[in-house]
DNA sequence: GCGAGTATGTGTATGACTTACACAAAGGAG
DNA sequence: CTCCTTTGTGTAAGTCATACACATACTCGC
């Protein structure tokens, strides 16, 4: 198709689904793109594979780069090779989910005037270059599928939370409502809930603060 | 580490883990290798992925070249993408999981006297060339998971099947016994099988005959 | 032809779990 | 002090999973 030789294989790539729940809404960050066909639409991060990292490595490396983001959970999702997939040339991309808690240590819009790192609600998450409306759309199946079966919400929480925020999560992420004391019974009963017998404060009636006994990742069936 | 130039990105190769039941077990397909540090030695089916073609195009493809099989379930797996896991060179690798029934269609070893493709059951499947060990382990446990809570066993089973020979499927893949009774109970609460009216005759009581209503995956609380 | 062997086919009772649902208490804001 | 909002708690009904035993139908060997 170009005139140019053929490459004997197709470059390799990693793309990051970034996913965080901000105001109650489950988030993906995407970034400008700033060159080729595609220049000046939206993106997931994500960037060439390196010689020599593996392919976990590359995931956190551009994810570094690209967002100033570090510590974060990483997970394979899928491998899209479409030949056509990127007009510039043949990429094989290995996608990413990333989940962070939303610390507000996290400031994108920081390096240029125009925005070219921001959050964005995955309801109307479409429009993005090259195939990333589909890899954003398995990202998010993988999360609420996993959800459900493993305790992964850890990685969207700060250490301590009260019982209302962790249901709060999981109705962000699933996007739907949940019974409280059925919820409650639930967790509590699985036993990955440290109570910290402090509290928090805030307007409304105290509420108990827990942390997660375990923070790395198990399979644990829950909803 | 090699005096030669690095490459500027790594080559691209698909890996595919059949597997089928055969003799009441589990057995996973494994080719010879021909060359390299591995040569000799026992591996997953796999090849190289041409700059026209997709990922899974290039499954089917080599596993068609090196086996003879065609019209298999095809399904990505993982990649793999560890820089040492080829000591020939870079290779990132997007494995596959196969599955056939096991018509008696597929006779391995035909090409050479030695043979060179073959079936082994998955108890003892170790020692593999590559990084394929870890491979094999993973596409069994998408195997195992997937059963329960898919419809998939049909791609291991012929057009007619008995509920013995269903059950018997799901006892080989899981490698534990079930209760036949709950089990018929709910696979026929399931409304997922058509009853043939035809009867299989054998050595024993004459068995209702069965197929399924949809041979395409979906997914089914099962087990 | 008849007995032995083996796989098919069927129902119930118990316990575990899921779901639906309402009201009192604690604190802050005005 | 009143209002508003969020926390915190138990029970009853229904659904689902599990455990479990016996009669039937056919082939094969004698």
């Amino acid at each position: 198709m170009s005139g140019a030789f053929a490459a004997p294989t197709p470059a390799v790539a990693v793309d990051v689904a970034v996913f965080t729940v901000l105001d109650d809404a489950l988030q993906a960050l995407v970034v400008r793109v700033r060159h080729g066909t595609f220049a000046g639409r939206w993106a997931l991060p994500g960037g060439r594979v390196r010689p020599d990292e593996s392919l976990d490595q590359a995931a956190g490396r551009t994810l570094a780069a690209q967002t100033g983001l570090g510590d974060v959970y990483l997970e394979q999702l899928y491998t899209f090779g479409s030949p056509q997939r990127d007009p510039g040339g043949r990429v094989v991309s290995v996608a990413y989910v990333a989940l962070i808690p939303h610390g507000g240590r996290f400031q994108p819009a920081a390096t240029g005037r125009v925005p070219d790192v921001a959050w964005r609600p995955v309801a109307g998450l479409t429009s993005l270059a090259y195939d990333h409306d589909a890899v954003a759309a398995a990202a998010l199946a993988r999360l609420r599928a996993k959800l459900g079966y493993t305790n992964l919400v850890y990685t969207l929480l700060p250490p301590a939370f009260t019982l209302g925020e962790l249901q709060a999560m999981y109705e962000a992420v699933l996007g739907r409502r949940l019974d409280r004391r059925n919820f409650r019974k639930k967790l509590l009963a699985l036993g990955l809930l440290r109570p910290l017998g402090r509290m928090r404060r805030g307007p409304h009636r105290p509420a108990a603060l827990y942390s997660f006994r375990h923070r790395r990742p198990m399979v644990v069936e829950i909803l």
